[in-house]
Order: structure tokens, then C-alpha cells, then sequence
DNA sequence: ACTATTTATTCTAAAATAAAGAAAAAATGA
DNA sequence: TCATTTTTTCTTTATTTTAGAATAAATAGT
């Protein structure tokens, strides 16, 4: 079984509740006001450009739009492939959270 | 909030489920059995150094056994620590897939 | 008693990932 | 034109993962 990473997986949720809109600085903001984690910009953009090689996400090069400002936005999208690698890693950790016992621990 | 990474996470998860028995050698079969993630030996037992000098692990050392063979087991238990930080993934991870929108992609 | 075998941990090097943020690009508004 | 805004690309350093050799310690068989 393929396990992303942690900042994968989250990277990988993001785009998926993003849809349509699902590029580097909404996923970082949709990580920070959603998850409460503050990553660097490299912190987004370089899993980003892993996961799309690992053939988890694909990307589009978006059109300019009226707005302000920027360089064009690339969005991402989930591939099958990431949408398996996502429920591969919830079953697991569904699975082994099932398999605890429930003392826990004695110190 | 503290996020562990993937490996961390399972390794911690493994010494809960494995109580009183947790050591090098059962966590990592544990893992291959139960997770189907075959870790080589420094996989194991780096992380698990590091779980301990950042408070989410404790060892003692164990006393010799009748059985045969192998140095003087090292023992793990979760710290209140570590039980927080498995709390708090488990919870934001089932909140990101909460909120998750019902159709997926459309390649 | 010696040697092979078993069980276990420690150590070390290389590869992959994460973290941080400067630099560059591209567009608008004044 | 140039200051400002939004966005991506690039680069460096730190941390984590991967892999497995080396070491340690105990028993079993001869």
C-alpha cells in the first residue's frame, strides 16, 4: 500500500473540498483556517509539484481573470489514484484505532 | 497543535494496542501484520528514539527473560503526551473528511 | 567449553520530505 | 510609469524516512 505522507494527505483533502477552486493559495489558507496549520509557501507548492508526479493530483493552468494581480493560478485536481490513496488511509488508521484497547495507560 | 507524522502516528497507535508488550521487534511486526507496512529495522527503531525525547513515549528497560537470545528488551508506554497528540490527529482528520462535498472528480 | 543460532538493539549513511522565505511573474490602479 | 496585489517558482537548510550492517546477549547442541 502507498501511504502519502502527512502534508499529503492533507494537501490531498484540500483539493478534494476545494473543487473547482483548489490552487496554492486557497489550499494554504483552507489549511490554515480549516486544520489550524500555518504552512510556508514551499510548505504548499512543493508537495504540490510531488504529488502531481506521483500521478496523486492532476493540474490546469487557469485563464487570467478580471481580478488583480498574480501569476496565472494552476489548479489542481484529485486523480483516482489520490482519491485511493485518501480511503487507503482512512481505512488503516480507522482499522487500528478499532484495534485499541481501552486502558490506556498506568504511569 | 502538534501533528505527528505518518510514521510517529502508527508507531505510537502500535504501542498502544500492544500494551504491556511493546518493544522494537513486536512493534514492527505489528505494523507488517496489522498495517500490511513492512519497516526496515532503523524504521522502527529511529522514530522511536525520537518519540521519547519529544515526550510522546516512555521505555524502561525490561528484566531477562528465560527465552532465548537478543540484548535486554526496551519496553514503551504512551505518555498523557502522546495520547493527546493521536487524540488530536484522529480528530482533525475525521473534521476534514466531515467536510468533504459528495462528488469527487471528473476527469 | 565452544560454536552456531536466535532475538534484540544501536549505529550510520543516503534518500526523501518538510520548513522557510526570497525572488520572479503578471496584472491593476493611481 | 510605478506602487501594490496576487500568485508561482526557486533555493536552502532541517528533519524524517529508508535500509541494513554492526553489535550485544542469551541459549542449544555437540
Amino acid at each position: 500500500m502507498k501511504l502519502p505522507s502527512r502534508t499529503e494527505e492533507l494537501i490531498l483533502l484540500a483539493v478534494w473540498r476545494l473543487e473547482e477552486n483548489a490552487y496554492g493559495i486557497t489550499i494554504r489558507r483552507y489549511l490554515k483556517e480549516e486544520a489550524g496549520i500555518d504552512y510556508s509557501i514551499g510548505g504548499i507548492y512543493v508537495p504540490l509539484e510531488r504529488l502531481v508526479s506521483k500521478g496523486m493530483l492532476s493540474s490546469r493552468q487557469g485563464d487570467p481573470t478580471p481580478a488583480r494581480g498574480g501569476m496565472s493560478k494552476r489548479y489542481f485536481q484529485l486523480t483516482a489514484e489520490g482519491v485511493a490513496v485518501l480511503r487507503d488511509i482512512r481505512a488503516l488508521t480507522n482499522r487500528l484505532w478499532d484495534n485499541l484497547p481501552d486502558i490506556v495507560f498506568h504511569n
